[in-house]
DNA sequence: CGTTTCTTTGAGGATATTCAATTTATGTGG
DNA sequence: CCACATAAATTGAATATCCTCAAAGAAACG
């Protein structure tokens, strides 16, 4: 990939707006191309924060698993999303783990050159803070939900906002264009594959969604789904 | 309040580390002062960001209430924590209401005030990424808490928590130093104020807390509460 | 085509909520 | 300072929600 690639790709990404093309350049020079393959993670949880990514390609999952073992999902990224350059900052461990979905690519800077980086070029750092905040009420949103809503309307919301972050239209509803099993679903929603399972057994019978294990999962009436959400 | 003082107590705020103390006093010049009472909202959720805080004394909670009107507690704030100051770098309407818990004051500075401080004093954006990555962090972990363990082990790293961020070591074991309604240990817990109080009186039956209605909750046996958090 | 992984479904049970009533504190106006 | 009104806390009983345990079925994989 030519830096003439790699800057093209870093226009969208919002960590680096506000730059003018020559910055994205020398921003581009400055990185490493690091190909991944699904299944595979870029780091993990508790390894020193060498380095902070940005995803080119590609879909990536990051998980946070308890000291016994419990893993929950934090969020999901794609590309122009950043990943792990909050702890680079803070200096501290990664606090979670990249696991990609799919093949892809990303982009990654050692933690000096991003200081470099960050010291040539200000509005990064005002970006960053922009990301970071977003990040913040995402998280809030997620606590208020887990704290105020019943599973189902849980499973809901998150399917919702799969759609939204990631969906494509197809002929009969919104698919989610990647694979999710019952226990990915379980682990974003703060309860047992299970009780997932149940959930979308009845809204398949009922022809909300459509949700076999070869295929990905569609939403065929996402109203009725927003309507569980709500109110329940 | 003269510049003075107030630059002192900048000097120990984290969003201006590592700025000289002439930079401090410009910032604090730059400031405006505002006391407030208890109970008390600084702003409320939805209001327009126009102006950021840091807290100079008294103790704040911050509320997020959802469209039905049920309420989660997000975090406590005391000296030092900056308020609101995301939401005015974002131009989004305040995510929260913080709710004082006691009188005290607060220093504000208007968005373009504030936009202009960034700009004359780089270090303020760096420590502005590495407070808001500490609560992205923390909110990781209280979601990972509620999606992962039961009601008790929540109440009791609660209140750990708020022992290790504003506890007072009194005669007979750690107090905390404000009031804490079961409603509002409810609120930060993802529970019911029944169960809180169900939990409570076991707990002080068991002489592992100490909790009347009049006085500060005190913890007696910070060493048992810690296991009940590990384990159950 | 056997093995592994994921999913489904049932039955039983634990945990926590809801509903309801009472007790205890706090605050207020006489 | 007391009597009343208000707010907070306690506790019991009944119930809902969801989890755990268990087993079987279906799909993917080599």
């Amino acid at each position: 990939m030519d830096i003439g690639s790699r800057t093209e790709l870093l226009r969208s990404v919002g960590l680096f707006r506000g730059l003018e093309r020559e910055d994205l350049a020398a921003v581009a020079e400055a990185a490493r191309e690091q190909p991944f393959s699904r299944d595979e993670t870029l780091f993990s949880q508790g390894d020193d924060a060498t380095h902070g990514f940005v995803v080119g390609w590609g879909r990536i999952r990051l998980d946070k698993v308890t000291p016994e073992g419990q893993n929950v999902v934090l969020r999901h990224m794609g590309p122009g999303d950043m990943i792990g350059i909050v702890a680079v900052l803070r200096r501290i461990p990664f606090p979670a783990t990249p696991v990609a979905l799919e093949d892809g690519l990303a982009l990654s800077w050692s933690a000096g050159r991003f200081a470099e980086l960050m010291n040539r070029f200000p509005p990064i750092a005002l970006n960053a803070i922009d990301v970071v905040g977003g990040r913040v009420e995402e998280l809030q949103r997620r606590l208020q939900e887990v704290a105020t809503q019943r599973v189902e309307q849980r499973i809901a919301a998150t399917l919702l906002r799969l759609a939204n972050q990631s969906g494509r239209k197809v002929e009969d509803g919104i698919e989610i264009p990647f694979a999710l099993s019952r226990q990915d679903l379980a682990e974003m929603t703060a309860t047992t594959l299970h009780t997932v399972s149940r959930t979308l057994s009845a809204w398949d019978s009922e022809g909300i969604v459509e949700s076999r294990r070869s295929s990905h999962l569609v939403i065929r009436r996402p109203h009725r789904l927003a309507e569980i959400a709500e109110h329940a």
